[in-house]
DNA sequence: TATTGTTATACTCTATAACTATA
DNA sequence: TATAGTTATAGAGTATAACAATA
């Protein structure tokens, strides 16, 4: 292995072995911690839904259709932080399982409704079910008032608009 | 473009255009808001860290290196969930710039130890000035006693362990 | 035999430019 | 002209397999 040939006397005195990893200074930022939540909650999140075949984005695609009905490419590309080009292909691959479908909208030619069919209706509520059994899973370890804090301070820092 | 040329009668009747996307169930969901937050804070973070240079995970990197003078990279690894073959181009990136070096581990002759450059020390130092006045920015949204909870509670979701 | 650091490589996710058809 | 959806493609991030050196 390529190595260093000539260590530095300063650090043949001083180089201590790190027994245990010091992490305070990072565990006061927010995007740290947040981040750490949201790789924990999303890891818990993607064993629950490989029983549907579903990952995160294609689960809150399917949920907001589910709750928008006609719900337009662009308003799920603002709604979720993704771009549309990256959208199109994840639509693809619903579509191609039935669960979803793209409808002419109504009053703009260029759009397209999208909408779901019976059968992804009845996958989305068997998936929405699942993912509530989730969160009480975390509510466990969290109490619910908690859990309800958690929520709406976490708003609060991606909503600097509105409470 | 290519089109559904026969929409459905059921739909041409109901077929409602979407005025403003209900997010609301998505919202219950602890892994959607903390996401959506560590999305908010980390695009902030990477503002705030363009005059270093420094990308998030490179952040966390020199600044556990300078709380654990002497960390090998199966602890980075370890504690910042990072696989050991990613870490390497980023080390080799950060000891071209001079900000660090690997040197022999005293004890155990298959790992290095990793030590912050006095050039190093100075960019971790006024990096984490820059990250805590980040932090302060987020803390005029949400009081000092939110932050803290907010935090707390976070830490709770990603180490179900240890309190 | 197991582990550290490393290389090579593949796969996923995200981002940009440009086209078409409609407005 | 501006926008919705799409295509192609480039880049970043993340994953697995395998190797040499050391424990």
């Amino acid at each position: 292995m390529a190595r260093t040939s000539t260590p530095s006397p300063r650090t043949v005195e001083a180089a201590p072995a790190v027994a245990e990893v010091d992490t305070s200074f990072l565990e006061t930022l927010v995007g740290y911690n947040a981040r750490r939540a949201a790789l924990a909650a999303i890891d818990r999140f993607l064993e629950g839904m490989a029983p549907y075949q579903l990952k995160p984005v294609d689960f809150s695609v399917l949920s907001l259709i589910h709750h928008n009905p006609g719900i337009t490419s662009r308003q799920l590309c603002a709604t979720l932080g993704i771009l549309p080009p990256n959208l199109v292909g994840m639509l693809n691959a619903l579509e191609k399982r039935e669960l979803l479908s793209r409808m002419p909208h109504p009053r703009d030619g260029r759009a397209m409704g999208l909408h779901l069919t019976p059968g992804g209706q009845k996958l989305v509520r068997d998936a929405e079910r699942t993912a509530a059994g989730l969160e009480a899973e975390i509510g466990a370890r969290l109490s619910p008032s908690e859990l309800q804090t958690l929520i709406r301070l976490l708003k609060k820092v991606y909503k600097p608009g509105r409470p």
